[in-house]
DNA sequence: CGCATTTCCTGGTAGC
DNA sequence: TGCTACCAGGAAATGC
């Protein structure tokens, strides 16, 4: 997305920014700053898009897709949450589109995330050279912490979302519950790089779109047909042929083989 | 402080 | 057919 967006956008001038049937509140705050500014770079970290305004005061838009958003280039058929026109020799205009209202286009002071606290923590960005097998070892904590859940929690890595940290896991033969802190060095290398090529591959076919992702022209991800074991309850593991499973970890849909993910060990267990 | 739990939100769908 | 109940999960807010 950010691809898509940076030529198009960068060093355009917003003419206009509509809030469109959007509440009042945080998450979409400061849009009546837009208007005049020009729109530096389009920068990603994680799963947050930062894009530098002009300006004498240091500003940032920041955009979150959250469940449901999506950004074309083109009117949506509805859920339209804001509208911004740019200035140019073609005048055009960026759609924001989020049926469930998880997303995020907020104007903040630069660097200023205070309302972001997610953003304020995040981790290395999983495509940076600054996400490292040594690194990522490092930030796993030393609580019982489930690794699934702290790879959510983008403390650790950023850009990690539930497909993912459920393909990764698999790809690395890791069970989701197993504490993070007690993984080996072996482990933790091979879920770096698990990781690292799981969402290089899903770029590179421009994601996974189960719903609602598209991309700036309206185009679906086809990610989607290589998930291993995502929604894939019932379904054979494509490496073992066991039955993939689906399980709650930290209130999430979690999706596992459970032949090549051996839960970890429990406390006790009643004898027979 | 750190981790766990709850909340927000709406379309799709299962079940009756 | 039409209604209700429930599920999906990003990150923030709240709880302990």
């Amino acid at each position: 997305m950010r691809r898509e967006l940076a030529p198009w956008l960068c060093g355009r001038t917003v003419a206009s920014a509509e809030r469109v049937d959007a509440p009042p509140g945080p998450k979409y705050a400061g849009l009546d700053r837009l208007r005049g500014r020009r729109i530096e770079a389009v920068r990603r970290r994680g799963k947050f898009l930062l894009l530098p305004l002009s300006g004498a005061v240091a500003e940032e838009l920041i955009v979150h897709l959250g469940m449901t958003g999506v950004l074309s280039a083109n009117p949506p058929a509805g859920h339209l949450r804001v509208r911004l026109r740019l200035d140019g020799p073609e005048p055009s205009t960026l759609y924001f589109r989020d049926v469930r209202r998880f997303g995020r286009f907020t104007v903040v002071p630069a660097g200023d995330y205070r309302s972001l606290p997610t953003l304020a923590a995040l981790g290395p960005d999983a495509l940076a050279p600054e996400f490292t097998p040594e690194g990522f070892a490092g930030s796993l904590g030393r609580s019982g912490m489930a690794i699934k859940p702290l790879l959510l929690s983008q403390r650790a890595v950023a850009g990690v979302g539930n497909i993912y940290a459920d393909e990764a896991l698999w790809r690395s033969r890791l069970h989701p519950e197993r504490s993070a802190s007690r993984l080996t060095k072996r482990q933790v290398t091979a879920l770096h790089a698990a990781i690292v090529a799981v969402l290089e591959e899903s770029v590179a076919l421009q994601g996974t779109t189960l719903h609602d992702y598209r991309t700036l022209g309206g185009r679906s991800g086809s990610f989607l047909e290589r998930l291993a074991v995502y929604g894939r309850a019932g379904e054979s593991c494509p490496r073992c042929g066991g039955t993939v499973v689906r399980l709650v970890v930290g209130q999430r849909g979690t999706h596992v083989c459970p032949r090549c993910q051996p839960a970890p060990q429990r406390r006790s267990r009643p004898p027979g």
